[in-house]
DNA sequence: CAATAGAGCGCT
DNA sequence: AAAGCGCTCTATTG
């Protein structure tokens, strides 16, 4: 008590300190929901490590043999070692109450994957420590997208500092007390060097705004850390016995067209099931396409194996008219929102699940990605199904609970409308300032039509297809492919669209030149004045060169449409505060150009017109040269919303 | 046994 | 000359 009395007024003195949680417990990486064991603190001139709660003191005091049955049904005996009990550490109520001022200040929180740590003691606090914060990932992030931004690689590179080789801090309560003090020690002794270097960094590399806006982002980041997400367990259980029951009954149908049993899930049985001949007991089947690994070895003239075969979707779709291809193909979308979206979230005997009380807590990662987009994770809630019919019913078990509801808000074409920005005059964006959609624009351009000419089928071709492809920078093999025409075709449409759009192009070449041009090493900026470092933009070889090429004119599109949804993530956010009702409406997750919040029935329509003032108000317009425009929607669960 | 690579597939 | 992610499963390696 004495020491940590101490403690609190040495780090007093200072207005700044960086700090890291050690969590135990079944759900040990959900801060949410995770125990904290340890607190460390670090700031001028002292670190210090607090245990609270850490079940094992120094010494082994014996070994006993624990029985575990393996995989094979064959019960083993593993060794364990029998530890000494813990010393007498004081309790989490009291660290916590004694050290609630200064997380309660105006001090700068330092913290690395920050969200964590606030949310892990915010528990025990109970409440969530206030700006301003500096969380060293993402600052490492900035600094630099491209390298190891994990707090052992950055403390190993930069310092020299190679300290946790046995990953001490994956399950803290099987180390000693004393190797996890000097371990939980320098996990807080490295953010605080970190926000001492990246400071100044960050301000010499002209990031200062795009800093402020992740740091205004984190704090709604944490908040969805902490809230998490409505979803419904008794409608996935649901789920759970209508696949299970249908996944047996597709796999008895791979099975009988295959005249055999297989591993369906297996891409090696799969292929000589298809592609073997009929008289080996095989399908037959002509190959249309190599795996990736195939393919090299295909260019290396090296021998192939049945795994250099492909029987992803769109070889087993070229062969639609086969029972097997068929069977196998309607086998694979079951067994892929099974096991991915109902079994992972419902848990087994095995693991305990992630659904709490009617609630997903996921990870969204604002240093996700090189260009600047959010990621998510454990689970991931970017990536829930919705193009098919057995997809939707998984998105509809994201549902606000009684009395409450969903606000699903996403940007229309961002990436369109921000092309068109980069781009300037032209059809592009004169389509979006006359209030034509652009894939209508882009067909007509091509095609010499007007838009009541235009059919929804050369819509799709002529315009979606080469819209998307003009992004990302593809050629015309692969829009032949897409749109399932002739490669002389897609050459011909490519053409067009050059003749039709030619800002598009200067816009690309712009971006290169002014790209290849920086020092030491070539990036483009967003917005935000985001950085995306491209050194492939000088490799002498072609196939890098390209790809660089096109990484960074959509990393501009792409980071920038980041950058705004991280902005009206903040403005969303700070509008719920200022009304007052933080506590009846919040974000719950983010897709890229989607934004969802719940809110109570209460303060529903207040809360969407915070919303959408957040996406599309006048300071968000002001930004972009063509009006942004986003559709909002209010339903019970996800799956309702159709835009 | 744990870690890693590769294939495949869900999303924008 | 298709941008950006994370998860599950199998098969292999350490």
């Amino acid at each position: 008590m004495d020491q940590l009395q101490a403690v609190v007024e040495y780090f007093s003195q200072f207005d700044a300190f960086a700090f890291d949680v050690e969590s135990i417990g079944p759900h040990r990486g959900i801060p949410a929901q995770n125990e904290v064991a340890w607190l460390s603190l670090a700031t001028h001139g002292a670190a210090v490590v607090i245990p609270m709660a850490h079940p094992i003191g120094n010494r082994i005091i014996g070994e006993e043999k624990i029985p575990k049955t393996g995989k094979d049904g064959k019960v083993r005996n593993y060794k364990s070692p029998i530890w000494e009990p813990p010393p007498t550490q004081l309790r989490r109520s009291t660290v916590f109450g004694m050290l609630a001022p200064l997380f309660k200040s105006d001090r700068v929180k330092i913290a690395h994957n920050e969200p964590f740590d606030l949310v892990s003691v915010a528990k025990y606090l109970g409440f969530m420590p206030p700006p301003p914060y500096h969380d060293t990932i993402v600052s490492s992030w900035l600094l630099d997208e491209n390298r190891l931004n994990g707090l052992k690689p950055r403390m190993k590179e930069d310092y020299g500092l190679d300290y946790d080789k046995e990953n001490v801090g994956k399950q803290v309560e099987k180390f000693a007390l004393s190797t996890v003090a000097t371990y939980g020690r320098l996990d807080a002794i490295g953010p605080w060097l970190m926000y001492k270097r990246h400071r100044q960094l960050l301000a010499e590399e002209g990031l200062t705004d795009a800093w402020q806006l992740e740091m205004d982002v984190m704090a709604v980041v944490a908040d969805m850390a902490s809230v998490g997400a409505p979803i419904s367990a008794a409608w996935l259980q649901h789920l759970r016995d209508d696949l299970s029951a249908e996944l047996e009954d597709r796999e008895a149908d791979v099975y009988k067209a295959a005249g055999r049993i297989l591993n369906i899930s297996s891409p090696v049985q799969k292929s000589e099931v298809l592609y073997a001949p009929k008289q080996a007991g095989g399908q037959g089947l002509k190959i249309t396409a190599y795996t990736p690994g195939g393919e090299k070895k295909r260019r290396a003239k090296a021998e192939l194996t049945w795994a250099d075969y492909s029987t992803d979707a769109a070889a087993l779709k070229a062969h639609a008219k086969n029972p097997v291809a068929a069977a196998i193909l309607a086998y694979q979308e079951t067994a892929k929102l099974l096991s991915t979206y109902v079994n992972a979230y419902l848990g087994d005997d095995e693991n305990p699940g992630l659904i709490f009380d009617g609630r997903i807590y996921a990870s969204f990662l604002q240093y996700g990605t090189v260009t600047g987009r959010f990621s998510s994770r454990n689970p991931n809630l970017q990536n829930i199904p919705i193009r098919t019919k057995a997809g939707a019913k998984i998105r509809r078990s994201f549902e606000a609970a009684e009395g409450w509801s969903l606000i699903v808000a996403d940007y229309s074409a961002i990436e369109l409308v921000l092309l068109a920005h980069f781009a300037g005059d032209g059809l592009l964006k004169q389509g979006f300032l006359n209030g034509i959609d652009p894939h209508t624009v882009t067909a007509t351009g091509i095609l010499g039509k007007s838009p009541q000419e235009l059919t929804g089928a050369e819509r799709t071709i002529y315009g979606k297809t080469v819209n998307f492809l003009i992004g990302y920078g593809g050629g015309a093999k692969l829009l032949a492919e897409k749109a399932e025409i002739k490669l002389r075709e897609a050459e011909e449409i490519i053409k067009q669209h050059q003749t039709q759009f030619p800002e598009i192009y200067a816009f690309k070449s712009r971006v290169i030149r002014t790209a290849r041009n920086r020092e030491p090493v070539p990036y483009v900026k967003t917005l935000s004045g985001r950085k995306r470092r491209v050194p492939d933009l000088h490799s002498p070889d072609d196939y890098k060169r390209f790809g660089a090429e096109r990484q960074a004119v959509n990393s501009i599109i792409q980071g920038t449409a980041g950058d705004l949804n991280k902005m009206s993530m903040v403005r969303a956010y700070r509008g719920f505060k200022q009304a007052g009702i933080h506590d009846k409406a919040r974000l719950v997750l983010t897709v890229h150009d989607e934004i969802v919040a719940e809110a109570h029935d209460s303060v529903l329509e207040q809360a969407e017109a915070i919303v959408r003032e957040a996406m599309i108000g006048e300071e968000m317009k002001a930004l972009i040269d063509v009006p942004l425009k986003a559709d909002f929607e209010i339903v019970k669960d996800w799956s309702a919303a159709k835009s």
